[in-house]
DNA sequence: TCGGGCTGATCATACGTATTAGCTGATGCG
DNA sequence: CGCATCAGCTAATACGTATGATCAGCCCGA
């Protein structure tokens, strides 16, 4: 059997490499690497170039961006981290970035912190270099101190001191919430909302407490539920509070999922929303229009988080000035639909 | 002002290489890594080992894996790209494969081909050098031919000759829908589905129309209906339905996000489900148990065929036999829930 | 005494690109 | 004619790691 000259199959094609080009062109590889990717400013003759980018587009040459990073120092590539994939309000922040970063010509490296915590994937990230990084839903106080020493990061909806950051208006939103409810008359409401480490989560409830006392309604601490946010937590977290309390008449949800998960377990109990119980969420995911009645809730841009996100990352890596993206949160916004009504009076209208 | 020695700020900081490690420990850089990445049968004494690894501790060394890909020609990483992020099946599908991969330690980088096409984003993920791609929801006849030449590949439900891939059992998904409505007694069916070059659509489309031949039930051309495979889509696809057919008493939907869309069209004509109409839709995704009523579907594991995408990628990226992982669909089934019910009888009972 | 085998480490190089300094010939200018 | 300038290209090197070849001892058997 003779040996095969050019395998193309029972083990990998070599790369055809810059050198491949500059052979072909019959110039030097480092002329290739200008004409190809060097500053436009570089002075190469006309026919040269001709020549070069012909021997490219015939070899079918595709530089290796591992060994551009290598002497850049720049991958070109940047990570985003979660911490739950499966929520949908993540993924949509994800998408909001994968797109922007895309078009700026950047990868995007994913993480989910469900399995592998946000620390560990935030060292693996380094580890490939990337430019940057962003962290969503990720509590700051959840990462080893110093993970992100010297890196470029972007959170999302979390305050700190050291990082820029792209936040919502969460206290807006826990206020908008309430003043829907106090307006439609409820007195008597409750919270479900998780023990989080999250920002977001603490000012949303932030902002709904404070609503409620200006308004000089108390909220008992039997109407303040804990739950993880998802809709098993949610659904726990309202039976416990359908156990325990009789008179509540409206419920704000930390989030959405938390909602779906207090509808069930309001439907399940044979109460009819929004006549025996109004529901607020929060986020608006795609869900919320699907679920009968409709979810009120308040509006939260994950998609413009993300993109914004992603955005400040890029402008920070260009050394560009940051803050026109900076310091005013995202505006949230109520949006009205079928799980909210006034309360049921005492006995008669 | 005196020269800042290690400027924590203002410019990037230097990494600590193999290189810093070596004049720690006192050894040379090919003996770092040696002990730190290369094969467990080197022969290191042990003290020397133990120094390598307290200096890398101490200095806080993290391996440039970009440079480490540059020489072994493999970076660990791997691409996914899908058709759509925004629907909750890709993001299943991405969440399923994200997480074997990060077990195994691979990177794994993100494309969405709704904005730039999905043979670009192979471009660029080969440009990354990642070891393999897995393609969710992308026709082949979608891509530049050849632009896959070389790669390893695994596609999602979508059959390839030269690439290895993975699918659900999309004719019994078909099946098992028509089988249904046929069992609860309806003769008057419809089909909304995409005129879509992806297999999976196709399949499940000749599962439904095999059946109903099978059992002697003919569906005219006007209950055949495209849409484009989204909630809008259904909408307008079951509006025209309801519109030019007065007779239709069951549908079948090629995806669950074309079902909600039906679910709304109806809503809309004052049509109630599934009294008026049965709806069946297909994936199950996570929305489809929280609409009212719930959707009867059939349940396709997004999640698995991510899950088994990566594995079979990886195994192959090992050269080992990935006989056991092809081959068989994934089991596709029927979930009943509110959306279907006998048909109303001509006049009464 | 010599050679052979073994252990434990190092030297040198390659991976594919970007980039700086430098080379060559031609042109301009006094 | 002498020298500086400049356009257009190349040579050389660095990026940080992995790895095959090599080397220094050292012990042992003949």
């Amino acid at each position: 059997m003779p040996k095969a000259r050019n395998r193309s199959w029972g083990g990998a094609l070599r790369r055809v490499t810059s050198h491949d080009v500059a052979a072909r062109a019959g110039v030097s590889q480092s002329t290739v690497s200008l004409v190809l990717s060097g500053s436009p400013r570089a002075r190469i003759a006309d026919a040269t170039r001709a020549r070069v980018i012909e021997a490219a587009r015939d070899l079918g040459y595709r530089p290796n961006l591992l060994a551009r990073g290598l002497v850049q120092r720049r991958s070109f590539a940047l990570g985003i981290v979660v911490s739950d994939l499966d929520n949908p309000f993540f993924t949509e922040v994800v998408s909001g970035a994968e797109r922007v970063a895309a078009d700026a010509g950047y990868g995007v490296l994913l993480g989910d912190a469900r399995e592998i915590p946000a620390g560990e994937h935030v060292q693996r990230l380094r580890e490939r270099q990337v430019d940057g990084v962003i962290l969503a839903g990720v509590a700051m106080e959840a990462l080893p101190p110093g993970a992100l020493a010297g890196a470029n990061v972007v959170v999302v909806d979390e305050p700190s001191a050291v990082h820029p950051g792209v936040e919502s208006d969460a206290t807006g939103a826990g206020r908008l919430a309430a003043r829907h409810l106090l307006e439609l008359g409820h007195r008597r409401l409750a919270f479900i909302g998780p023990a989080s480490a999250s920002h977001a989560f603490r000012m949303r409830e932030r902002g709904f407490m404070a609503e409620l006392r200006e308004a000089g309604v108390a909220l008992p601490s039997a109407r303040l539920r804990r739950a993880r946010p998802s809709v098993a937590g949610g659904e726990k977290a309202m039976r416990a509070l359908l156990r325990e309390d009789e008179g509540t008449t409206a419920v704000f949800c930390a989030n959405d999922l938390t909602a779906l998960g207090a509808l069930k377990a309001a439907a399940a109990a044979g109460l009819s929303v929004p006549r025996d119980l109004s529901v607020v969420g929060c986020d608006d995911i795609e869900m919320a229009r699907y679920v009968t009645p409709e979810l009120t809730t308040v509006r939260v841009p994950a998609r413009g988080l993300g993109a914004r996100a992603a955005r400040l990352l890029l402008l920070a890596l260009d050394g560009r000035d940051t803050g026109a993206l900076t310091g005013k949160p995202l505006a949230v916004q109520l949006i009205p639909r079928g799980t909210t009504a006034p309360p049921l009076a005492g006995v008669c209208p």
